[in-house]
DNA sequence: TTAAAGTTTCAGAAATTACTGAAACTTTAA
DNA sequence: TTAAAGTTTCAGTAATTTCTGAAACTTTAA
């Protein structure tokens, strides 16, 4: 993996963007540069191109497996391991994304769960609970709708993004949908 | 403002929460609280309610206001400023949807929008430049369709985001509707 | 069973980010 | 026009996060 400076700039821009994305700049970098390589890439690839310490790499990929974005192969007759993405575009964001609500919306989620059971003990925490039960109760319907968006087919994703300005007409229909389901009482 | 167990385990959370949605621990931690207070704060309760010095809360404030998550309230025969939300819980959802976007996508799509247009002089740099419009092309379509959800009124944003479920079917009729536009091409 | 080829760990150093507090600045009203 | 009441700025410090590199560890094949 040669860098020129397009793919450095890529890559380096992946390393900003990194912090703002729940990791850190090397690896961000990291997973800018197995993004763009064609062929699988092994740790010392990736050290040497980056300029990023062995130890620091190896700490990187770790990090990239458990978000899911990159996957090990194995070469016969070699005893490296060479590292590559896992999946399409598509799938990488959707692994994104799942794993930034893991993050972000699940601890809230917890803590105001347990919070709005105890008994509040003046006005200002009845208030307060009132308010939280708000946050709570949109963090809950977002986290649900995001469930069932990551569980859609990889087609259905394709429709769902490029939905673009169908969205307004559609909820007009949903609007129905959903009344006619209350009216049902939910036989389903 | 008193700070009582509850309410301060709600602004800590929200302040280690911060970080990972945009903004730092003490900024997480002045929302939180002016997201429980029923009445406005003026700058120097916040400091004094969370211990945190009086420059860092006006900067602080200054961050939120940016956001869009704050809104000043003047009182009559008092020169202080009063803070409280803006709006409500789905609304500052919205607003720290757009400006994440802002902060997290529009400058990469920037980005691969110039390298995209440049000449390639390597195979190496034909393939990167195929995997970065892939990249483009989906978080330009993610793009429009953010803009498009967060044009939506309040109503329909409360129709989507209770959607739940019904994601799936009506993702159905997205895709003959889509169709149907194709045939169409495009008369609207 | 050994040594070569590789990976991982982790203590300390470096870099970055956040915070304080005092001084500078602004606004208001008398 | 002044001084009181408030806000903002910013240099320096503190806290946190990231990175390095050497040592420990693991695996494989001869």
């Amino acid at each position: 993996m040669q860098m020129t400076p397009m793919i450095e700039s890529f890559v380096l821009h992946f390393g900003e963007m990194g912090s703002r994305w729940g990791f850190n700049r090397t690896v961000g970098q990291m997973y800018g540069l197995i993004v763009l390589s064609e062929a699988p890439l092994s740790a010392n690839d990736i050290s040497s191109a980056l300029s990023i310490s062995r130890g620091n790499v190896s700490m990187g990929l770790k990090e990239l497996q458990s978000w899911q974005l990159v996957r090990v192969h194995h070469v016969p007759g070699d005893r490296k391991e060479y590292f590559s993405t896992a999946g399409s575009i598509l799938e990488m964001a959707r692994r994104v994304m799942i794993e930034r609500k893991r993050r972000e919306v699940d601890p809230t989620l917890t803590l105001l769960r347990d919070i709005i059971l105890e008994a509040p003990s003046s006005e200002g925490e009845v208030h307060a609970q009132t308010k939280m039960r708000e946050i709570h109760d949109l963090l809950e319907s977002a986290s649900l709708l995001s469930d069932e968006i990551q569980s859609l087919s990889i087609e259905s994703l394709q429709t769902l993004i490029k939905l673009g300005a169908g969205v307004g007409k559609l909820l007009e229909f949903a609007d129905k949908f959903r009344s006619n389901k209350d009216n049902e009482a939910y036989h389903d």
